[in-house]
Order: C-alpha cells, then structure tokens, then sequence
DNA sequence: ACCTTATGCCAACGCCATTGACCTTATGCG
DNA sequence: CGCATAAGGTCAATGGCGTTGGCATAAGGT
C-alpha cells in the first residue's frame, strides 16, 4: 500500500509547508483552478500546482492518489459552486430550470476546468446531492417514476453535453490565437464562395452567432415537454 | 522554418521506412485511430506510432505539424467516415436526420478518438463539406437566410454535444473497470438510502438507462421544431 | 515530556513531445 | 543513362511530465 491518502475529514496534523502554507483538499482544489484558469486547461501540472502552493509536488500525493483524482475533486468543487446557496422554491419548472442554468454557469464561468470534469462522473459528495435534488424535484412534481428516470437522464446529459461543448469552446483558443469570434471568422469567412456557396452566404450571420450557447433555448423547450408529460400523468392518474 | 511540412497531394518521393512500409497521410491516421481503440485516449503517443509504422517518432513531423495537428486530422477523418457515401435525397427532415445520426454514430464508433477531437475545429475539408452540407439542406428546404443560421448553429452544437458526451462515457472506463452498467451501479447502488432516498429508489431503474443515448430523442424533438419554423415561415412568405 | 506517526521533502525513474543535424535514396533533368 | 538535389527517414539530445520510495521532522495524544 504505497499511497494511504488521508481522508480530510480525519486529517489532525496540519503540518506548514517550508514557506510556512497550511495545506488542505479545498486550498489545493481552489489553487488547482486559479492555475487553470491562468495556464489553460493543459496548464495543470503537478510540478506547477506544487510551485503556486509553495510545496514539494510529491506533497500532493497525500491529498489525492494522482493527478486524475485531484481532477474529479475539481469538479466536484465546480457542481458545489454551481448549487452553492440554492434550495428548491418548490416550483419544479422555475427549480429545474435553475438547476440546469446554474451547473451550465459554473461549466462554462471555469471553461479550463470544465473542459478536464465535464463527463466525468466523480460519485463525490456534491455531485450526487445535485443528482438526489434533480431527482427529488421530479418526484415531489408528482411524476411516476419511470417517467422520472427518463427525464432526469435527458436532463442530466443536456444540461452536461451543453455546458462541455460552450466550456471547450471558450477554453480553446489557448493563448492570442483566441480573438473568440474573429478566430471563427478567419477560418470560414475566407473560402471560396463557387466551392462553399452556403458556407459563405451565411458566414457573415454565422460568425456573431457561434459564440453564443444554444443551451437556455434548448433547455426551456425541454421544460416543455417535460410540463406536456406531466399533465399527462396526472390526469391519467387521478381522473 | 523548421517544420516545413508538405502537403500531402504535393508529396513525390515516397521513400519506404528502414523496415519497408512506405508511410502516408491516411496510413498514419488509420494507424492511429487503431491505436486509440486499442490503448484508450491518452494512449496515443508519437513514440509508440512511430513503433506500429516501424518507424521514428520524429518522422511524424514530416507529415504533421505536432501532435495537435495529428488530432485535427483524426478528427477530420472522423467527419469524412460519417458522410461517405452519403447523398441528399431531397426530404430535408430526412436529410437532416441522416446527417445527425452519422455524426453522432461516427464519433460514438471510435470513442477514444471522439474524445480527443469533438469540439475542436479542424477547418478542414471533410469538417467543410459537412458544414455546408447542413446548410444547404436547410436553403434548400426554403428557410429564409437568418432562421438558416440559427437553426444550423443548434443542430450542429447538439450534434456535437451528444456525441461528445456519450463518446466520453463510452471511452471512459479505461481497462477492465468498465463493466458499463455495472461500473454505474456499483457507483450509485450502493448508497444509503436515509441520505440519498430519491437516488436509492431510482438505482435500479437508472441503471439500465444510463447507457443508451439521449441523442435520437432530442434530434427528433429538434426536428419537429424545425418543421414548425419552416411551416411558419413558408407561410408568411408566400400567402 | 515523550513517542508515534502524519505529513512534508528529496532524488530518481521512466515516460512524453519536440528539435536540429545528419544521412540516404527516389526522382527529374540533362 | 547517370547525376545532382532535396524529400524524407533516422539519431541523439533537451526539458517537461507524473509518480514513487526513503527520509526527516514536528504535531498531538498520552
């Protein structure tokens, strides 16, 4: 057994670092995204995360059993942050689109992040109270369960599928090379219009366009159905 | 210049490698499309292609700028998989259809490889052609230049979005872990149903859902949509 | 005030991508 | 038909990466 990692909530010693810096999961975590954020999405290295914290890299090893577990812990952190502060207002429509809004925000408001935890499941403490709350939504909403089930897996993916595609969107252009909407531009506003008529009819339209999330569209016509499907249920249930 | 790359229709001499194979474009993205089913998405590296060419790592500048160009171009080839062989026949809804399912089903077929370039804008050909596909089934259909944009930026974004997303899943399991549903319920199933009463009782259910695809629902959901917006249009225009 | 052991640090290993210099051979031209 | 040229394969080296085992030290229960 090479790598004990002790949980955090057992941890007693908190012994400081050379330069004097108290270690912990959440310091770890939090620094972990501050460097994303700043380097990009490659950018997270152990050596540099142990540079920024002012400690040995082999250190972290005592936190997370390797890079890919301090990865799911970062995501965790974001679902946290997405439904920080949130209680349901007992309204499943406004609470469902709340939920979805808020994880699609956190996604998208740490794009570097996102891009390594999106689709990942973590089965970490925040992710399955978000899944409990989805869930509870729906049934106190008073739809059957298989009904339930079906509509929390369509949620669950939409809502993820989109936050991953608008995060690595925004986390692309690595460095310079970004200039978001021009970088579009430059790459289809200049083909040939005899080889890609449609293309270049519509590029001038497009570019504006691509920079945007398509999510809170896609979401309330989910609702939509979502609300179709419960009036269903009900009356068929109760007559 | 140290790279100075040739493209691959101007390339002349075709000298074979110490062992005898004579390397091109498409062999080495075959190759490494082989490689990432086998080895999993990060199991892709410039040192073990160049071992399955039997040949030198740093030959593979010769054909590719780095690494990251070699992912565009797998990429790209995924696109040209989906629509080879494919031809509008003239029903835009089918069109469409077709179109969306063959994205998705290309990048779920090589989920290691889907991982590493869904979401990435090759700007290629096949990526082009694919694009201008879309469109101009949508002009075609008659839907005037604006509603064209708007409804080609959704159905390309969820495209992708899906297929990112259940690529991931897909690719996930990196060995033997995956066991698909079994990885899902051993994560979910055995929680304590006092903390976690809604995801306890929908466990059993969940499970077997959670690994199929939520994609040909929400395409046909989208489609519709599209045909209320086509008929309002066409209407309006034409009275 | 000890003793244990959690936790930080160090050095080393074997990967990785990428590069510049070198060599060799396929090809186009005379 | 043969030669010059440069395309393209190879070599060796660089600097970064995650990860590990051994070691040192100070925190905390007793």
């Amino acid at each position: 057994m090479p790598k004990p990692v002790v949980p955090e909530e057992k941890r007693r010693r908190r012994r400081p670092t050379r330069s004097g810096t108290v270690l912990s999961e959440a310091l770890i975590v939090e620094t972990a995204l501050r460097m994303l954020r700043e380097h990009g999405s490659t950018g997270l290295t152990a050596r540099r995360l142990g540079l920024a914290l002012d400690a040995d890299p082999s250190t972290l090893y005592r936190y997370f059993r390797g890079m890919d577990d301090l990865t799911l812990a970062i995501g965790d952190a974001l679902i946290g942050q997405a439904l920080e502060g949130w209680a349901p207002a007992g309204e499943w429509r406004r609470d469902l689109r709340e939920v979805g809004l808020r994880i699609h925000a956190a996604y998208v408001a740490h794009p570097q992040a996102a891009v390594l935890t999106t689709s990942r499941v973590t089965g970490r403490a925040n992710e399955l109270a978000a899944d409990e709350a989805v869930l509870d939504i729906l049934r106190t909403a008073g739809l059957p369960l298989p009904d339930t089930v079906r509509v929390y897996h369509a949620f669950i993916d939409q809502t993820l599928a989109f936050a991953a595609l608008d995060a690595a969107s925004l986390a692309l252009p690595s460095a310079a090379l970004r200039a978001d909407e021009n970088q579009w531009r430059s790459t289809y506003a200049h083909l040939p219009d005899d080889r890609y008529p449609r293309i270049a009819e519509a590029a001038p339209l497009l570019a504006p366009r691509m920079v945007t999330s398509a999510y809170p569209t896609a979401l309330d016509m989910f609702l939509d159905s979502v609300e179709k499907q419960l009036r269903a249920d009900l009356s068929s249930q109760a007559p």
